[in-house]
RNA sequence: GGCGCUAUCGUCUAGGGGUUAGGACGGAAGAUUCUCAAUCUUCAAACCCGGGUUCGAUUCCCGGUAGCGCUACCA
């Protein structure tokens, strides 16, 4: 290889997806980590779409792959390429192969091969295909191709000896070559396969990593002969183990894999995604430090702790992640995205400004677990139209005596002149030495009239927030409850 | 079936020829008191099995088992 020079270290990674589906969390885990590693080295990022299979690709799912790598905070430098405008390269390569030795035309047909596989696989035949084609003389494929017969291209896959490759995660990985049968290049219809467009477009596109799920760790071989017979080097390969269900087997469209935008639309915020995903088969050096912000994870990133067993998909840590990411994110950065969560319930906070907006964010936000929790847990913080819980309710204001006491305890507010913390506070407890009960019913029972909830945070924390003019007219209503 | 890969608490994982096998989520218990889904403290919880190699294996090697992957004119 006499590759010329200067920028040869520049690291060139790419994320690949079909669009056949949306993009789901072993997809957005693979972009993750070829960001990861590209902004890590200072290299390039190129989105490719790997629509090939066009019967089953759908540009729908090329804006939903789009969609949902946005919303994790993945760009990239160049694309998106379409394989399906790239053809003629993959055509040419093709006929490049069959003419130095390295493919041939194949005439069985689609049929034929499928009746031979299902005979082989009912008996105890070999299932490979029997490479029937390859021996035809150079003068009748001629003569068939120019009678119009269609044909695809297979790759001549060398009947002894063995395929090897030095994966960064794995190690060496070696397959004889007897085990692998000749696989199409190019379909009947000029249509390329898989195995060929990857190649010939990670070497056009001189890649220098091939960072992907370790269900391509088996296809590697194929794809070395094809650098080997294309006479290109060979990239870093890199695969990363799968994440599975909580069932152990794949994430499917079935459970688990749903698209990456279902956990935005949960209320998860991309940074808590994001940080979670990164640690699914990948430890940075100090394994005790979990919760990183992207400049970590990006300084942290190294192919080195990306782990060789598969990672099961824990969707109680990612809810942990998510609320650690919400109580450290200061409340302004993260009331666009409550409001998006208020603007699909209809809530127009009552809030005159956004400060005072986000110092109740900043109130609640301790005790949030998702971004929906503002729009539906802590409605009573930001709207006047609130739903008690009746659990709640029933736990805390089922004495109607205590009903009373609050309706007096408003009268009692709405002559303070101060309306503090601290003052209100005082005042509560004097009220309930002065009636004789324990302070903790009349907390308990107006944090239910306040808030509609058994949960909140200090109760006299959240009369001040709420202001005195609320705070009295919610704890008027207590007979109501 | 064949081939490949993998195997540490329930889960994510650290570690590595001699360790009380570490951390995190989750779980349990306690503390705090004004509720907890907050906070603090404590506890339970793991080296898949069998052979080697070795003074000594959870760690290295081999076999088994299990899981996953690939085995298409899908990607």
């Amino acid at each position: 290889m006499t590759s010329n020079s200067s920028s040869a270290s520049t690291p060139r990674l790419r994320f690949a997806p079909s669009p056949t589906g949306y993009l789901h969390v072993g997809g957005a885990r693979t972009a993750l980590f070829n960001w990861l590693f590209a902004r890590h080295y200072g290299g390039a990022l190129i989105l490719r779409i790997e629509d090939t299979d066009i019967e089953r690709s759908t540009t729908e799912m090329v804006e939903g792959i789009l969609v949902g790598l946005r919303w994790l905070g993945i760009d990239w430098d160049e694309g998106p390429y379409f394989q399906s405008q790239r053809m003629d390269l993959y055509r040419d390569a093709a006929q490049r192969l069959v003419e130095s030795g390295h493919a041939y035309y194949c005439f069985c047909t689609k049929e034929e091969l499928e009746r031979r596989r299902a005979q082989a696989q009912a008996g105890s035949g070999d299932p490979q295909y029997e490479r029937k084609c390859r021996s035809i003389p150079p003068e009748q494929v001629k003569a068939r191709r120019a009678a119009g017969e269609a044909a695809a291209i297979r790759f001549a896959v060398p009947e002894s000896g063995s395929t090897f490759f030095d994966d960064a995660v794995f190690g060496r990985v070696e397959f004889a070559n007897t085990e692998l049968e000749d696989f199409v290049l190019l379909r009947s219809d000029a249509v390329p396969t898989y195995h060929l467009s990857v190649v010939v477009d990670d070497i056009d596109m001189r890649m220098t990593h091939i960072l992907r799920g370790a269900d391509h760790l088996s296809n590697t071989p194929k794809q070395v002969m094809l650098y080997q017979a294309l006479g290109a080097p060979l990239p870093v390969f890199a695969h990363v183990p799968l994440i599975l269900g909580p069932d152990k087997t794949r994430l499917s469209k079935r459970h688990g894999a749903t698209s990456v935008i279902a956990y935005k639309e949960e209320g998860i915020v991309p940074e808590a995604f994001r940080n979670f995903l990164a640690l699914l088969g990948w430890t940075p050096p100090d394994s005790s430090k979990e919760v990183m912000d992207d400049r970590q994870l990006i300084d942290l990133f190294d192919l080195s702790g990306i782990a060789k067993s598969n990672a099961v998909f824990d969707r109680g840590k990612l809810d942990w992640f998510n609320s650690e990411y919400m109580r450290a994110c200061p409340a302004v950065q993260l009331l666009p995205l409550i409001e998006e969560e208020w603007k699909k319930v209809d809530l127009i906070p009552f809030q005159t400004s956004r400060g005072a907006m986000a110092a109740t964010v900043d109130l609640v936000k301790p005790r949030a677990r998702n971004l929906k929790d503002f729009a539906t847990l802590f409605r009573a913080y930001f709207s006047d139209s609130f739903e008690v819980d009746p659990a709640a309710a029933q736990k805390f204001l089922k004495d109607d005596t205590v009903r009373e006491m609050l309706v007096e305890l408003a009268s009692r507010y709405e002559n303070e002149a101060v309306f503090s913390e601290a003052s209100t506070e005082k005042v509560l407890r004097d009220f309930s030495a002065e009636k004789n009960v324990k302070a903790g019913l009349l907390i308990n029972g107006a944090r239910v009239a306040l808030t509609g909830q058994g949960v909140a945070p200090s109760l006299f924390a959240v009369m001040a927030n709420l202001g005195q003019e609320r705070t009295v007219a919610r704890l008027h209503r207590a007979t109501e409850l």
